[in-house]
DNA sequence: AAGACGAAAGTGGTTGA
DNA sequence: TCAACAACTTTCGTCTT
């Protein structure tokens, strides 16, 4: 782990799948996840994005891309497009300005921070989007769930969806509707756990804006729960593997219609530790996925009469 | 002693009258 | 608007390893 933690310093270092041996490690940043290629193994959740958001794939589009400067992004209140009036009295040349001058962009700079982040509704924006840029990397989420979120904030003051409830909730809200659109699997306890707002205020929110905006998110599926809840527990790619398969066969069953995804999930990854001989108390699990020992045990017991499997204990 | 099990009561949200 | 309801949680006593 060590040994990828340095690899990880350079851009675009190659390494290997320690499970398998056969396959490269991708980073996913959708996912916020390092994934074998060949046996799907997740090194490490919570990936921190660090690349650039744009790329170039030759010269010509270099020189393009090199000469527009920043990229425009949605999770700066002015989308990143602001112009900046050096602080230092000189000109381009490097020599002093005169007196005159120097007055001139004194008043220049004045107002220029005054119009920056002025009216109420900027001021709001600007500190919503901090709000989001520091629970996202809490979370360690990616860039483009930032801007997805910012995007999806914008929207909320446009519908003017705020008045009345507090930012961090809104922001908070919207950060999960986004991971919810990604489909990146996080919680809806996991947010109201670092944004500071209560559960209750996160996903009423949440629930307003996805409707008023009308955000269509498809269900979670509980499938996505399954590589970060073994990763967690550090089990082994095979015993993902199996958790995957179950989940399969209970889909099949129609067994998870209706459930918990959570609850779910949890229930698969523990069958499967069993069944691999890498067992986990029914007490880790539920701490990685945020269920109770209770949930985890009624979910079990149905799918192994349903499933009928037997399991060798 | 720790883990697994299950009964009973409580919680917050959805649904349908 | 309110009550019924399903899923899940909390709590706690009992059994198993």
């Amino acid at each position: 782990m060590a040994e990828l933690e340095n690899q990880e310093e350079r851009e675009d270092a190659v390494f290997y799948c320690p499970e398998c041996n056969n396959g490269v490690l991708i980073k996913d940043y959708v996912r916020a996840e390092l994934i074998c290629t060949n046996c799907g193994l997740v090194i490490k959740d919570h990936l921190v994005d660090t690349g650039p958001e744009w790329r170039y794939f030759n010269q010509e589009q270099r020189e393009k891309r090199m000469r527009v400067g920043g990229p425009t992004t949605y999770t700066m209140h002015d989308k990143g497009l602001s112009t900046l009036i050096d602080w230092r009295n000189k000109d381009s040349q490097g020599k002093d300005l005169t007196p005159r001058k120097r007055a001139q962009i004194y008043r220049l700079r004045k107002w220029h921070r005054r119009i920056r982040v002025s009216d109420p509704s900027e001021r709001n924006l600007a500190f919503a989007l901090s709000e989001v840029s520091r629970m996202s990397s809490n979370l360690g989420l990616s860039q483009n769930i930032r801007e997805e979120t910012a995007i999806i904030y914008r929207k909320a003051v446009e519908h003017r969806l705020i008045r009345g409830r507090s930012i961090e909730g809104v922001a908070a809200a919207a950060l999960y509707a986004a991971c919810r659109k990604g489909k990146i699997p996080r919680t809806l306890d996991e947010i109201a756990e670092i944004s500071g707002v209560g559960k209750k205020e996160v996903g009423r929110s949440y629930r307003f804006i996805a409707r008023e905006l009308k955000i269509e998110i498809p269900p979670i599926n509980p499938m996505e729960f399954i590589p970060r809840f073994s990763n967690a527990l550090n089990l082994s790619g095979s015993a993902q593997k199996k958790a995957i398969e179950l989940m399969q066969k209970a889909y099949e069953k129609g067994l998870t219609s209706g459930r918990g995804p959570t609850g779910l999930a949890a229930a698969v990854v523990y069958i499967s530790s069993v069944l691999m001989n890498e067992r986990r108390t029914q007490r880790e699990i539920s701490e990685a996925a945020g269920v109770t020992e209770v949930t985890i045990r009624n979910r079990y017991k149905e799918l192994i009469e349903k499933l009928e499997l037997e399991i060798i204990v």
